[in-house]
DNA sequence: CTTGACCTTAGATTAAACTCTAAGGTTTAT
DNA sequence: ATAAACCTTAGAGTTTAATCTAAGGTCAAG
């Protein structure tokens, strides 16, 4: 069990933040102590780990809300119904982890071109190596309406 | 070449953002029509490309901006700084690409798990197939301060 | 028994990344 | 010739995701 000032300090974000999660229904703790502390158990951690996480690799809070939903609300979703939001999710994330790797690739290739010496770097450029990309998976993203202020006041 | 409308068109941003990335460093047009329109070429419309890639997978203008340094200054720079900061990006990138990984997994696993069917998806999980999972790439960001206002006023 | 960690509500502030408005002007397409 | 697209500067407004402050309290460890 994790106090809130313990749990942040594990992740290195502000308690604050974690209220402010809690506020908008990402993350509460599964317990309070008789006085009235938040209680954090290994599970609320997992699930901070997923939303940092999350965030790391572009997700916003809504859409990490939306991957959350699946969890709290699995047994009164049809399993089609879970299948279609995961697999709409599974998407993104390869879009993402496409992108990713092609950004890898060139910053790699980018790293070994370079002799690493003391030398101008004349012939080193990401953009060179970028230079034959044509997916433009840069589209319109869904936007959820995290609603900001009407969540559960 | 494209005018500041078409580019923005092509890439389903708005003409302000276009302004508002060369005010800021990231994009400006290769040349201007004797009229003073913005003439953005084929190069341009590439790097805006990156800049958006980039942006889509977490980074931030601020380090966006660090990345297309490596352009600008290629020239400038001695190889071994290059390297210097195209492998701390690739670590980034790297970290980011795991985490990725580790998340289409739980996606794809779940997706399959999941029957597809109308029955209570009682036992799809996004947080129970992501349940083993130790590293945590989840640090404090380098901050760069991007200076959104004393860029070359 | 006092200091530091926690609690509450409520609102202010910050930062990044836009997005919009205004005001006044030029250019290009029909 | 007129409307739509562009130009400028300058500043206001928006959204997301925090972060901070205040005010007034409770709790726990030395």
């Amino acid at each position: 069990m994790y106090r809130i000032g313990e749990l942040s300090a594990l992740y290195d974000i502000k308690a604050d933040t974690l209220r402010f999660y809690e506020k908008h229904g990402l993350l509460s703790p599964s317990s309070r102590s008789d006085s009235g502390y938040r209680l954090y158990n290994q599970d609320d951690s997992e699930r901070l780990k997923f939303i940092l996480r999350a965030k790391a690799v572009g997700f916003s809070l809504n859409d990490i809300a939306d991957l959350l939903s699946i969890e709290v609300d699995k047994s009164n979703r049809a399993c089609a119904e879970v299948k279609g939001l995961v697999d709409s999710k599974l998407e993104q994330v390869e879009a993402k982890l496409a992108e990713l790797q092609h950004f890898a690739a060139s910053l790699k290739s980018l790293s070994n071109t370079c002799c690493g010496g003391p030398d101008s770097a004349e012939h080193c450029s990401i953009l060179e190596a970028l230079e034959s990309s044509d997916q433009h998976i840069i589209a319109k993203k869904e936007q959820h309406h995290f609603s900001h202020s009407g969540h559960k006041d």
